[in-house]
DNA sequence: TAATATTGACTGACTGTCAGTCAGTAATAG
DNA sequence: CTATTACTGACTGACAGTCAGTCAATATTA
């Protein structure tokens, strides 16, 4: 085989890349490693060169798809705006978790991709719980929202959206949000059952959205 | 090797129980066939004269320990007490469910479980949620209760009960939380967010709960 | 400027382990 | 005695991971 070297950047970057393509057409376990150096054109051994297993790639990948995230959730805890707006932000931040897992998700053989969800469901956690609740505990300073119980709130609110959106159909953004908001059972489900956890009044997630989304499009 | 006949009915049992028992000393993944096998003391062909696959030995240990709730779901759904007991009973069973769980799973590497955790989940809700429908519904009808979405509030109780499990310590069954009623936030969160979902009246599942307790221990 | 040394990216044949197979054999029932 | 059922264990192919060594690019020296 023709001997080529590259910058490591851009080898490690390949590898991810070719990995990510592959675990997203036939999933994490039948994806073998002899297959992504097969694509990358490069020995086994320079795929163990760059990481220690096979699960450090995955590990990898999903710090990734996580850093977007990451990001938005620092900006977010620093904003001076108030706790409703913050959780539709950060409600929106939390779809794009959804999309950027199906980018990478073989929903059709999901079995095959059980550590992946996992290890994605593990890194998320920790990375937007506490922020989450200090949303809520902003929110019951501001008298909007009302609970004694903030963490287990927002754990409660995270895992029901999750659950919620395993169970329908899914919504991607706040566009579609938008777009289905008078006959979408789901959404208002969801914004229903949120207001309920963190104890806000009726209907206020939807009329701050509505307002939020009017001022938007104004521009 | 001494070959020995068995009633099929038995080796079956046995092989599962073995099985088991190497699933949650040393987690799904890290246990082979041939440790199965060898303990068992039968050849690797025995294993798979009963198992098509080691994937079908793991249904087989989830259906069994999923009969269980499965019978205690059908009980309850035929019982004609109000709603607010039969939540009450619905979360008994669920804790069994993570009792159940327990015996199955390696927490310490959690990661080599992880289809077991995916398959167990997928078994549960399809199991759980209907029923637990149902209760809403009929609570709403009773007056107990109020939401207009009785599924979504099923699943996210669902969702959120075993979340709040992981996050915070884990309490077993009913005698339990008895005995930490009166200091435990877990369960007073736990009792908190499920009467905010399904629109009861604050402190209500508390109050049944003693009362409940208390005509248990009269007899 | 050319020869030499050093580094580090890269190679690929190799190992050990695993899930799963199968041709055949012993035990049991009819 | 025959047929069926329970069981055997050596085997296969695929896999994750290893490692001694190779080659190309860069740095150092003559």
């Amino acid at each position: 085989m023709v001997r080529t070297t590259k910058d490591p950047e851009v080898r490690r970057k390949e590898l991810i890349d070719i990995a990510i393509s592959l675990f997203a057409e036939k999933g994490y376990e039948n994806t073998s490693v002899s297959d992504i150096v097969t694509h990358a054109d490069v020995a086994q051994g320079t795929f163990y060169y760059y990481f220690k297993s096979k699960d450090e790639i995955l590990d990898a990948i999903l710090d990734m798809s996580t850093e977007e995230v990451k990001q938005g959730m620092k900006i977010l805890a620093q904003q001076d705006i108030d706790a409703v707006s913050k959780l539709l932000r950060f409600f929106n931040i939390f779809y794009s978790i959804f999309r950027n897992r199906e980018r990478i998700y073989n929903y059709l053989h999901e079995e095959s991709n059980a550590l992946l969800h996992l290890k994605a469901e593990k890194k998320i956690f920790p990375l937007v719980v506490p922020i989450f609740t200090e949303i809520i505990e902003q929110g019951v300073k501001e008298g909007v929202f009302s609970t004694s119980h903030p963490r287990a709130a927002a754990v409660s609110v995270f895992a029901s959206i999750d659950a919620l959106h395993e169970d329908s159909g899914k919504i991607d953004n706040l566009r579609e949000i938008e777009a289905s908001l008078y006959d979408d059972e789901y959404v208002r489900a969801i914004f229903d059952i949120i207001e309920r956890i963190v104890g806000a009044e009726s209907g206020i997630l939807l009329e701050f959205f509505q307002k939020w989304w009017a001022k938007r499009n104004m521009k």
